[in-house]
DNA sequence: TGTACATCAGTGAACGCGCGTTCACTGATGTAC
DNA sequence: TGTACATCAGTGAACGCGCGTTCACTGATGTAC
């Protein structure tokens, strides 16, 4: 039942769009290629018609969610200013939404242990982010800076997730980015 | 072949700490009972006369190393200054480290996803690390966006390691929040 | 354009493996008298 | 203090399960003429 190279395409897209929610909805290790397949509408078996190994698809995943969420973070930079983008990212829906949009905020310290490919993906998307959220070139470092703060305090906001203390560090952190 | 209470209470001592240090260095998922109980030199059957189960494992290693990171914080603030915990933290020295000290910058993201008992030992984690940062009582909103600023770079830092960036966060995270 | 064959996306079963958990057993330690 | 029995820390084998990966097969699609 061979589909079209067209059709074949547009599995691939999709087992990946599968794969980028799964892994910020439950991590890496927890990410089951028969759940992502299963999730795309196939069986596990043709997996390998597609990719090499999950960590190929791990690397398209990290890479696919990585890019969206600079490419939005730009977007609202540059329509609202980056104060606007800032807030957008440390707002309690970021926080509350089952999947985080920011791969790094949903699997920052597992990508920490990646190698190979799956690791320089992971240092791609974190110098994106950083030049999407810089309003200048030279800003690029602060950038990095105010990146870290952002995906700290949405992994602390999580984990508090429920207390009063997590609307508490969504607001103060928003309110030291920008005030700078 | 039954040991002494006291023997056995050491030993149940000695696989919490073997957790404590498998979790951070590797994460919950891919921390095995099996690694954890050869790791203190038993057989993995003997597991469940010291625990109900992995969960409460997990849980008690987090606390214990939580409580370590909290107290080695407010040790370095109250000898040497606020300034000079944070550079500890900061430093180069735990970013090389095969196991992150702080519990939170190992496994941020994946404290995120547990439930019950282990999620609470994760805000427990934050409250008493927060409180060590912090020089005043109602510095402690302030010492949380600190520590997510801190999680959030070394986080970064470890993924980025080998390139020149990583120190350079490093520098500025520290830069920054000691210019305050 | 039509035909003949090669390709290959997808299926469903199977593989070896390591996981968390359970269990029968051993024999030194703890406890009641 | 000494004795008799109960307890239980630790062993080693086993369990059911889900994992990533492989494979034989099917039949529609792609390609060469």
């Amino acid at each position: 039942m061979r589909k079209s190279n067209k059709e074949a395409a547009e599995t691939r897209q999709a087992i990946v769009a599968v794969a980028a929610d799964h892994i910020r909805r439950t991590g890496i290790a927890e990410t089951s290629l028969s759940d992502v397949m299963s999730g795309a509408g196939l069986t596990h078996g043709g997996f390998y018609k597609h990719f090499r190994s999950k960590e190929q698809l791990v690397t398209e995943a990290l890479e696919m969610a990585g890019n969206t969420t600079a490419e939005q973070i730009r977007a609202v930079r540059l329509r609202e200013g980056r104060n606007a983008a800032i807030a957008s990212y440390l707002s309690t829906a970021h926080r509350d939404a089952s999947t985080p949009t920011c791969p790094m905020a949903a699997i920052g310290s597992e990508a920490a242990r990646t190698e190979g490919e799956t690791k320089a993906a992971a240092i791609d998307i974190i110098q994106k982010t950083a030049d999407a959220l810089a309003e200048h070139p030279d800003a690029r470092a602060d950038a990095l800076v105010d990146y870290a703060t952002m995906i700290g305090t949405m992994t602390l906001a999580r984990i508090l997730s429920g207390t009063p203390l997590s609307d508490e560090i969504l607001a103060r952190a928003l309110q030291r980015l920008t005030q700078r």
